[in-house]
DNA sequence: TTCAATTTAACGGCAATAGG
DNA sequence: CCTATTGCCGTTAAATTGAA
């Protein structure tokens, strides 16, 4: 029997992917607005950058800033086109960076662009993603004027290899040549290996949050309901057109951590606008309802967002766990929930920032909260831009792999996962007959996985909890940050152990299930050790410095601030014990 | 409410080690 | 000698806390 997508699913898909022929509309419009030739608000929003040609530029290459690759990795395929100022276009081959690893190149057809372009030394040039895989280029001398030369440059070969059409194609261009081709390379060649001698299977516990489970609770009815009839409403493809697809926000640009907004300051009668807007909406809601204006504390640095006591109180959990954050679209984003019964200012903090980088939320952004699902705080979080179009922002926003740890773990995981998407960490050991000392894999090469049943068959092959000594950060003397220009230096010794849950004895019936089940080739553990290493130098200061420790207690325990709660894991690492 | 200090944890880099 | 493996060290982003 024929299965067929129902409508909404369609237009949902379309809005999302675009079709052929609307992609190349809307590629049009974009370049149109980029132009001048059609004024479009939308059009300074698009990502791009500036580079000034040097003589490797000239010669050879040309490297994207990272920050640009960073944000927009996922929309710069394998091969990219460059449409000039004539509008004529030129095919380029990205690469890796050879100097700078994390960022990408312009390489093969580079040349050709340069050569027709007659570009010099001096020059700049300013690239603007107006699609996937698809840069205009402006081009300008070295004393900001337009270069006459290149704007009616010819391509020399007119062979134009064909765009990208679909945004999966440009991911599996990326992951095979972009930044992280490596990491796969890698990874790829380790499981060939590990399964070659057969390598034991240990399965880890690992909380929701903490791999990124950015999918709602499936029990959370409610939402899916107000999300369908509000996306239902907003696409006017009910009436048999589709919706025109509004350009998202370009993603902020970070220093140190901290937003740096490029939006232009916000007039109080647009602050008034957006509040009234965002209090419209609220008075409609039949939900619990919490109207917040956004400050630089919540969506630029800091990232803490404390929710009114009053809204808190009744309606938030009354214990510090993880809730749901979704916006319009659809996305969802677990958001930790910071329960304070001291200073009575609970807040959102882990997750948060995420969901406000994501969302692209700025100062005088106003935002309301709605709790559609009590049981499962699940939160739909209504956006109103105070700059920008004067109703709800249902912009397609979604959650990005993002910056850091998290980052990194997401990344890995989607490439690395033997399972499905949702299973929990499975860590992979040699198995006891090599001859090479048996040792744990390091956390870069664990597998994430996030499923009940991982976790079910992780009991099934008699796993128990184990604490495994995995690293020692000590920071003591050693320069932390700079402080006003004055070296600010730390004197804690922190240590952090990994709780893994392994078996040594684990039942022949429960592996084969289990190597059945995940397609991993495993194997009864016979000697479950972790060779010490010599001692090194520097683990003799620390052994020093731990014995030092130890009789200056008393001169420790007075702080600049108070001492840390209970609750913290502030410890002299257990190696360093006397 | 804001923000700086502190803690936590991931992971890159490197060196030691083992095996071919 | 080369390659693969793995433990240790150090850095850093993100999370958390409490004082101002």
């Amino acid at each position: 029997m024929e299965t067929k997508a129902c409508t909404v699913c369609s237009m949902n898909c379309l809005k999302l992917h675009g079709d052929e022929d609307e992609d190349a509309d809307r590629n049009k419009r974009m370049l149109d607005s980029s132009r001048g030739r059609k004024k479009d608000a939308a059009s300074h929003l698009l990502p791009s950058f500036l580079k000034k040609m040097t003589e490797v530029a000239i010669k050879s290459k040309l490297q994207m800033p990272v920050s640009f690759v960073r944000n927009s990795v996922t929309r710069i395929g394998k091969t990219i086109i460059l449409e000039g100022p004539s509008t004529n276009k030129w095919s380029v081959e990205v690469w890796p960076g050879s100097v700078q690893k994390r960022s990408l190149e312009f390489r093969d057809g580079w040349q050709k662009f340069v050569k027709d372009h007659n570009l010099q030394i001096g020059d700049q040039l300013c690239f603007t993603l107006t699609s996937d895989s698809h840069f205009q280029v402006m081009v300008y001398d070295e004393s900001g004027s337009q270069k006459a030369s290149a704007m009616d440059a010819i391509n020399s070969t007119v062979t134009i290899k064909h765009e990208p059409k679909h945004l999966s194609k440009v991911r599996s261009d990326v992951r095979t040549k972009g930044p992280e081709a490596r990491l796969k390379q890698k990874v790829t060649k380790r499981i060939r290996i590990k399964s070659a001698v057969k390598p034991t299977v240990v399965v880890v516990h690992s909380s929701d949050s903490e791999l990124g489970n950015s999918e709602p609770p499936e029990k959370d009815e409610n939402l899916k309901e107000i999300i369908s009839k509000e996306k239902i409403q907003d696409c006017p493809g009910m009436d048999g057109s589709l919706a025109d697809p509004k350009p998202l926000l370009a993603p902020h640009i970070l220093q140190g951590g901290h937003v740096v907004s490029q939006r232009r300051s916000v007039t109080p009668a647009e602050k008034e606008r957006a509040l009234n807007a965002a209090r419209d909406l609220a008075d409609t809601l039949t939900n619990p309802k919490l109207v917040m204006v956004m400050t630089k504390a919540y969506v630029y640095k800091g990232f803490w967002m404390v929710l009114n006591k009053v809204f808190s109180n009744a309606h938030m959990p009354h214990e510090s766990r993880e809730v749901t954050l979704c916006n319009k679209a659809g996305h969802s984003w677990p958001v930790k929930w910071l329960f304070k019964t001291t200073t009575n200012s609970s807040g959102f903090s882990g997750g948060w920032r995420g969901f406000a980088l994501d969302n692209r939320l700025e100062e005088s952004d106003v935002c309301v909260f709605e709790m559609v699902d009590e049981k499962y705080f699940v939160i739909l979080v209504h956006l109103f831009r105070a700059i920008g179009q004067p109703s709800e922002d249902a912009g397609d926003y979604r959650p990005s792999p993002g910056r850091g740890r998290n980052a990194n773990r997401r990344k890995r995981k989607a490439i690395d996962s033997p399972l499905d998407t949702r299973c929990t960490k499975i860590k992979l050991f040699h198995s006891g007959d090599l001859k090479s000392p048996a040792g744990c894999s390091r956390a870069k090469y664990l597998y994430h996985t996030q499923s009940q049943e991982a976790e079910n068959l992780a009991q099934m092959v008699g796993c128990s909890q184990k604490q495994q000594k995995d690293t020692c950060t000590a920071s003591h003397g050693k320069v932390l940050h700079q402080d006003e220009g004055k070296e600010v230096t730390s004197t804690a010794i922190t240590s952090s152990c990994d709780t893994d849950f392994t078996s040594d004895n684990p039942s022949s019936e429960a592996l084969e299930t289990f190597e059945r089940r995940t397609a991993l080739q495993i194997r009864p553990l016979h000697a479950f050790q972790f060779p010490r290493r010599k001692t090194g130098s520097f683990r003799d200061y620390l052994m020093d410095l731990g014995k030092e420790l130890v009789g200056q207690q008393a001169a420790m325990a007075a702080p600049k601030r108070s001492s840390p709660p209970a609750s913290r894991k502030t410890q002299i690492s257990p190696s360093l014990e006397v």
